[in-house]
DNA sequence: TCAGATTAGTAAGTATACAAATGATATGTG
DNA sequence: CACATATCATTTGTATACTTACTAATCTGA
């Protein structure tokens, strides 16, 4: 038989669909409270970029599951906004070195507590012991899936060759 | 302090972000493979309408929580595959009535069993125990929290105003 | 009944996503 | 060294998503 729109609507693939629009927009709606114009995209890649200076765009694409043709954009963004430094590497001049400004170091302190907030507030419906389970059944569903999707995270370290 | 990569991968929104990116790809490679080519939303979008034949597009936008000005673009683009009919309606000349033509319902039964089996895929790394659970605290989270969310979920039925 | 508020749909602008193709540059092999 | 292959980034094209603004139509209340 044929499904009902409420049966599709409560499969995972639209229930997880759901929920992200959830977090999207109360990620929004934090670091717009604290003053801040950044995606949550924009928000990982700083931090990532934080954490590994110096790191090119296709390796920062791999290191938080987005694609290679997307970053190139929200890289573009983030220089714009004063966030994000990119130079041509010395080393491979097809590359591109990222480094976050000063702006960025100084403006961080002020956006983490407001990504907290949001953290907790998409949560809100969840019991600590309840957020706990669901991360972990997260983390194990995306551990096992994880090279279905084209954008597969890639730790770094890591040299799987992806079999496309 | 600043959170590093890792934490920011670890965050509930990102590994959301990461579990919604891996639902679209199996729900394509799935469908694709049954030899369709048709989008998670455009399929609920048709199963919405099967299910509530002669619906206007706010009305299907709010039963499946998109947004008003995304939905003429999945409807007009379900129309040129010739799947949905799209005419004025009589009692309300700004409104769309619609309406699955013949053509998908000869089809709706071929890509249904894609959409199952995707379903499963997505869900492959839980037991069935976990995944029971794992939509249970989806469904407890999202009820809380779709009122944080722009495009929330009308209920058929139901006439709450959004406060705003 | 008529002015004001609401609603349906669209349009423009911004930001992910991803596929496929391209240009520039590296690299590995003979 | 020359050539095939691989890689980095970009470009083009398609599809969500959401905001704000706008038109057309409908509804509401005095």
């Amino acid at each position: 038989m044929e499904p009902t729109v409420d049966e599709v609507y409560d499969m995972p693939g639209h229930l997880v669909r759901r929920f992200q629009q959830i977090a999207v927009a109360v990620f929004h709606a934090e670091v717009g409270a604290a003053g801040y114009d950044l995606t949550p995209v924009q928000y990982a890649a700083l931090v990532a970029v934080a954490t590994n200076p110096g790191i090119d765009q296709a390796t920062l694409a791999g290191l938080i599951a987005y694609d290679r043709a997307t970053i190139g954009g929200v890289v573009e963004r983030l220089v714009q906004k004063g966030f994000l430094a990119r130079r041509v590497s010395g080393r491979d001049r097809r590359a591109r070195e990222l480094h976050v400004t000063e702006a960025w170091r100084e403006n961080a302190a002020r956006v983490t507590p407001a990504v907290q907030r949001a953290q907790e507030r998409m949560l809100i419906g969840l019991t600590q012991d309840e957020s706990g389970r669901f991360m972990d059944l997260l983390r194990k569903a995306i551990a096992a899936a994880n090279d279905l999707s084209r954008a597969p995270l890639r730790l770094a370290g890591t040299d799987e060759t992806a079999g496309d």
